[in-house]
DNA sequence: CCTAACTCCTGCATGC
DNA sequence: TGCATGCAGGAGTTAG
């Protein structure tokens, strides 16, 4: 599943093969992928013509191609979105829902995706906190790549949340781009329980979880993201391979690779929690 | 204002 | 074999 490292390899791939190159035509074959563009899809694709891509940009685990004219294309990828730079011709996809066509005849870009829960739409970028971004972005945090991110202002943000560590760890509007594999592989790395309340953090164990949070996505993007299932692939439609060094998300039943004890799967939030029994000892008042 | 549940979607694995 | 169910889950929306 895309999260900070998985769309930053994307970013990278379309700063490489889009910017600077100017949009000809625009073709949406799903309604659904444009549903945030409230104009509607005509409106979408009838804008985007002749429009320009000046840079690829990223806040957490949104991505955006801005245009001239302050505008830029903003891009969820959900759970199973791509983007894909491929030749004229090459037959689509079965789950294409965007094709954008450039002016140079070179290869276009494709959204691709299976679940349909990421999607595209063009925003105009507003100053948020010192920043220029999309205003659909303007709420979300820095994430931990960002040179300006504050691990200060995080920690405080993560300790007066009300609720467990793990929600808070992926509340989006205290610190972006972590989703559900590098939360459970962050609590691992700080020993904490998922449950744990962020009331009960101290400041440095805030700070610590923050730290492993980095250096988890730091490790994971240098091995060219986290992919299961094939869905995940990068802008030339290859995979990562940091799948390979996961200590607790999806090996259920396997050993701890620190104590030995038996990795457990918890229901949370209608999906799972991965941890140590014995390394992330439940708290005696979890916040479930 | 705050937190948590709900909802969207497709494809694959599992169970009866 | 076929059908129902569960699971993967990010984030906007709604409810309390």
């Amino acid at each position: 599943m895309p999260e900070l490292p998985e769309v930053e390899v994307v970013r990278r791939g379309l700063d490489a093969h889009v910017t600077g190159r100017t949009i000809t035509a625009v073709e949406v074959l799903n309604l659904r992928a444009v549903r945030r563009h409230e104009p509607g899809p005509a409106d979408f694709a009838g804008r985007l013509a002749g429009r320009s891509v000046v840079a690829a940009s990223r806040r957490g685990k949104y991505l955006w191609l801005e245009l001239d004219g302050a505008e830029a294309i903003i891009a969820h990828l959900g759970m199973s979105g791509q983007m894909l730079v491929q030749p004229e011709g090459v037959a689509d996809e079965k789950h294409l829902r965007v094709r954008v066509r450039f002016a140079d005849g070179g290869p276009e870009l494709r959204f691709v995706d299976q679940r349909t829960f990421g999607g595209l739409a063009l925003a105009d970028m507003v100053e948020a906190a010192g920043a220029a971004v999309p205003a659909p972005v303007a709420h979300i945090a820095r994430d931990p790549m960002d040179p300006a991110f504050d691990p200060d202002a995080a920690v405080t943000a993560l300790r007066r949340k009300r609720t467990g560590v793990k929600r808070a760890l992926l509340d989006q509007t205290l610190v972006s781009g972590v989703g559900n594999i590098y939360a459970d592989e962050s609590l691992w790395r700080t020993k904490l329980h998922w449950a744990r309340p962020t009331e009960k953090l101290t400041r440095a164990q805030a700070g610590e979880l923050l730290s492993a949070a980095t250096e988890v996505m730091t490790e994971a993007l240098a091995a060219g993201g986290t992919s299961f299932d094939a869905l995940y692939v990068n802008v030339n439609g290859q995979s990562g391979y940091f799948e390979r060094s996961l200590a607790v998300y999806g090996q259920e039943g396997k050993p701890c690779r620190r104590c030995g004890a038996e990795i457990r799967r918890d229901p949370f939030m209608n999906r799972s929690s991965y941890s140590c029994p014995r390394c992330q000892p439940m708290p005696r008042n979890p916040h479930v």
